[in-house]
DNA sequence: GGCTCTAGCCGGGGAATCGCCGGTATATTG
DNA sequence: CAATATACCGGCGATTCCCCGGCTAGAGCC
């Protein structure tokens, strides 16, 4: 904390964010500064924990999980450790956000075949009732912010 | 199409979607192959679909969005480019998926505060009924499939 | 078997990059 | 004003990237 973010930091994350992979130095190019004070920014960022880690990200359908599924979980208990377990374990689990409202859990999910959905379903149901949603089609991928917050 | 994945190219999308800021030399010391084989599996798999980019990852809360919702859409027009110029406008909407189900549209909102949120609600309530749900936490920010699929 | 073709891997060498150091200009502080 | 801190640049050796040719194992064919 708590310095904020100057333009240059911003356009950093952008570029960042749309291409992790690129050298210090191009990015640097990108963003009008010299390879180093790029480089010394981009560590930054990272000890801040502003930026948590670069990702690959990858087509579900081409590495064999076509079937893409919203579960939201309505879980009367409040023992959480099995259920996190099961997170653990369960790498077609991609994202848990857990929430207000009478689903306390909203999760994504990646499978193989309708059979290992239901699977992966009825596993989830030993913790409550499921509501499932296929996915047709997500529109990105993944964005994250890419301008700073407007202070209301 | 459709070539599977042998065992190494699941370690590199492993090691990818764990950090995908190392050389490749590194990569290809971590799955035991030589940089140049490294390379071109890689070179592969992009040229494949099959990893699609490489992201950085940002904490929401450092950069100014604390507040993360997820909102249901419930759209009943067919008319979907307005939506859709709002998805590219609106970098606050991380992710939109298109599901089954009554609710035709779940989308990861992030917001700067709760008046923003509201406000970002009022836009999307334009096209149809919504509900929101605050997130409290989310247990990975996001993970990729690991492991083959295992064919049923 | 013997031949060819191909896929996948290795190694090498020049260009680019990374990591680290010192130096400079501006702003802040005592 | 002096001292410190911040952010930037440039330069240097070590590492990595990129592209090439060569090697080996396996498939297909005669």
């Amino acid at each position: 904390m708590t310095e904020s973010l100057d333009p240059t930091d911003w356009a950093i994350l952008v570029e960042l964010q749309r291409d992790a992979r690129i050298s210090l130095s191009e990015l640097g190019r990108r963003v009008s500064l010299s390879a180093s004070a790029t480089t010394e920014r981009v560590r930054r960022l990272e000890s801040l924990g502003v930026v948590t880690g670069y990702r690959a990200e990858v087509d579900l359908t081409k590495v064999g999980y076509p079937v893409l599924a919203v579960v939201r979980l309505k879980y009367p208990g409040n023992k959480h450790e099995p259920l996190h377990r099961l997170l653990r374990e369960r790498s077609e689990i991609l994202e848990c956000l857990r929430t207000t409202g009478d689903d306390c859990y909203t999760l994504k999910v990646a499978a193989a075949s309708m059979p290992h959905l239901e699977e992966l379903v009825n596993e989830l149901t030993e913790f409550g009732s499921t509501t499932t949603n296929l996915v047709y089609s997500q529109t990105q991928p993944y964005r994250g912010p890419q301008t700073p917050a407007k202070t209301l």
